[in-house]
DNA sequence: CAGTCCATGTAAGTAGTTACATGATTGC
DNA sequence: GCAATCATGTAACTACTTACATGGACTG
């Protein structure tokens, strides 16, 4: 998967590894994340498989950098996958479920205080969306390609879904905090 | 992950993999999926580690049967486990996200066309969760054991949010469905 | 002068997926 | 006779995580 999200990016601009990291954190960090190892070996194998080409450029008191760019042939890839439609649901691996499915012997106070700090979590990753979605309907208004004003339409979309969820889980806890307290 | 997930089963009463696939499939199968492979394969890692003991019975015309059953060590595993809370986010992966992130040159019938198709998935997955609901409450009323009424409380917990995940996501799609059409 | 940011990589390990492999019983 | 269910396993691969490793520039 994170082959395509390169690609992606790739496509609408040539980028370091580094770039794309922080790219990735920054906007895609709400539904997909990766550490910077995975990056840097997956554009490795990419340009092996010819999907990316790199220029390597020495640079003069700032660091060292490899930049990458997107072949035609990364593009048609790019073009294929997405051509083809998802038909399952991506399946979903939470953790907390998991502890909790599990929490029969566990005290209630144990409970509640794991329940208590993931709602400051999920709090917590609101407001971060809320303050990304201002931001990124400031940038639409004023987007250097106007081409990209399609674009946005999906990015803000994958940002209202990121939202959400952390609504519908912040209001799942507050109603199991509750469940549990009346044990 | 897997492996205390087998332990919180097992804690239960013995099964073997076959048992714990199935009732993975069925009762943690909305936050929790796994392929019977990795199932084997822990079960004897987690024998060697002596986690759990095994054995085998020859069946006289059923097939084989390898039971399992949790040693007391796997026990002091599992509860060392669920003391130690949770103090992050499980972070997410989601297909469908990214690659409606960058749909920006897709038509929006390809768009369409997927998003109805994963309204339909999702829209099943509630019912699925509503019909598991009711079993659940049912089964709730009289169980074997009444030392799982607690038990039981968590167990629906983790279903709540399922089905909360599932209507968000929901509400989501027919949402995106509405802005695209009008794009 | 300590911490953060920029910048790139490798190595080793864990987790998860897909495919291969076998064989009996039960129900239609 | 064919499909589904019961039942257990291995092999190969892909994906992901954690740790190790380096070093200059800028900021307070």
């Amino acid at each position: 998967m994170i082959q395509y999200i390169l690609l992606g990016f790739l496509n609408y601009q040539p980028m370091t590894g580094y770039d794309l990291k922080r790219t990735l954190d920054h906007s895609t960090g709400h539904f997909w994340h990766a550490y910077h190892s995975q990056i840097y070996t997956t554009l490795r194998q990419m340009e092996k498989d010819g999907l990316v080409a790199s220029q390597f450029v020495m640079g003069e008191g700032q660091p060292d950098r490899r930049t990458y760019t997107i072949t035609e042939q990364g593009r048609v890839h790019l073009t294929e996958w997405l051509s083809h439609p998802l038909t399952e649901a991506t399946s979903i691996k939470e953790e907390l479920l998991v502890r909790l499915f599990f929490s029969g012997q566990r005290s209630n106070e144990s409970i509640l205080a794991e329940l208590t700090v993931q709602r400051e979590i999920h709090q917590q990753k609101i407001s971060e969306y809320r303050k990304m979605r201002v931001e990124m309907e400031e940038q639409a208004k004023n987007l250097p390609l106007p081409s990209l004003k399609r674009d946005s339409v999906f990015w803000m979309a994958t940002l209202k879904m990121g939202t959400r969820y952390e609504e519908a889980y912040l209001e799942w806890l507050n109603e199991t905090i509750q469940t549990i307290q009346e044990l």
